[in-house]
DNA sequence: AAATGGGTTTAGATAAATCTAAATTAAATA
DNA sequence: TATTTAATTTAGATTTATCTAAACCCATTT
């Protein structure tokens, strides 16, 4: 198991959560993402490349390979592990763990993050509801769909939030939507795509789409 | 709160542990407990004089001052706490933690800190029986005194070992001796510095010069 | 098919941390 | 005090990760 510097990690595990399903991402994307210069990223995709990691042509974009796949995992897995930690144990907000957790999931000693893993009980998702590789790299395929996908008047369990910035985490807390809140759509307005939402029996409210499209319900 | 680089904070912590007392640390002695080499001390030195850190004059050795001090306790803090944690929660054995914890000390953020020694119970000493500064860069001062200068035949409680190697613990762990062993000089030999000692009612057995030397005990 | 323009890559520079080899200083010795 | 030697510093090179600016590719549009 060959160790990576934090930026590389920083890379392989951005990459991960760009290309999505069957896509390849682009070196605006990444450097976009990173918040660094598209040329900064093609020196990486040169580095990554000759490690193996990834499939790379010259402007024809990117995606990991199997190996850089399984990089991407252990990262995920260190990460969720620690933002679970945090949350539970150290008792963090739900808005703060992302930012400590991005720090402590480059500490990659394997034994240090199973027995992490034993002591929290094997714990299955993060604060936010994604899932936690286990320690082969497995991970649960959750079958979330975007409350902007979901049907009227059906209620349904908030599993996940994508965006992991403290902004978007804020505005969640004001409007007390949380991992599990039981919410169901009422109406929705074509003009801005905002929607009105009911939680329980409190009164209906209006959440715009761009915060709309970071709430994930569970389809079982 | 300045942020300063790993291999910032492992000169620090290094000159730190080597200057005790009074005297100054030197470039040849910095560069081997490193693992460096001399013009690579030099080079960090003038850095940290620039960042007022240390007293250093060329050719005349350093000293942390106040501020170098106040950083190096706080690495101290977050290396102590999690060697602590590894120890106690995650059942790592107490040769283990050393090498771990020389990864996770360099997260450097306050409040993970502060609520990790919260979580922890506030903890007044590491799993080697060394104390960890408060939140404040308070620190107990040991009085301890190492068993080569203990009186023959006074009974005396292991507190701490100074050499964190995993050789060192691997052989203590053999003699049986940890952190709060009670044990007894019998005698010393002039030859080798070589010395008998007795655990509780077991046999006597001998110990070299060089193990000797790092054992330390309480002395109130 | 030629031109345009956005995305991408290359070339060359910079900063951090390290090294080797050479020069320098200070302390010990003759 | 002059000399030797060991420790220390300087000079210059290397590696990693980054940047800016210039060059390049290619798909879409005239």
């Amino acid at each position: 198991m060959l160790n990576y510097s934090t930026s590389e990690e920083n890379y392989i595990k951005a990459i991960f959560h760009l290309q999505k399903q069957d896509g390849t991402v682009t070196t605006n994307e990444l450097a976009n993402e990173l918040k660094t210069k598209p040329a900064s990223v093609t020196d990486m995709m040169k580095k990554l490349k000759a490690k193996k990691l990834l499939n790379y042509q010259p402007y024809k974009g990117f995606r990991l390979n199997n190996d850089g796949t399984r990089v991407a995992l252990g990262i995920i897995r260190r990460h969720r592990l620690w933002e679970y930690f945090l949350a539970e144990k150290l008792k963090f907000s739900w808005d703060e763990v992302h930012e400590v957790a991005e720090d402590l999931e480059h500490v990659s000693n394997k034994k240090l993050i199973d027995k992490l893993d034993e002591f929290l009980g094997f714990p299955r998702t993060d604060p936010h509801g994604d899932p936690i590789p286990d320690a082969n790299g497995k991970i649960e395929i959750s079958r979330k769909i975007c409350i902007t996908e979901l049907p009227l008047h059906t209620v349904a369990i908030v599993s996940s939030v994508s965006d992991q910035s403290s902004e978007i985490l804020e505005l969640l807390e004001h409007k007390k939507i949380t991992i599990g809140t039981k919410l169901e759509v009422k109406k929705k307005f074509d003009f801005d795509k905002s929607m009105e939402i009911r939680i329980g029996r409190h009164p209906v409210f209006t959440i715009s789409d761009r915060l709309a499209q970071n709430i994930f319900v569970q389809s079982n």
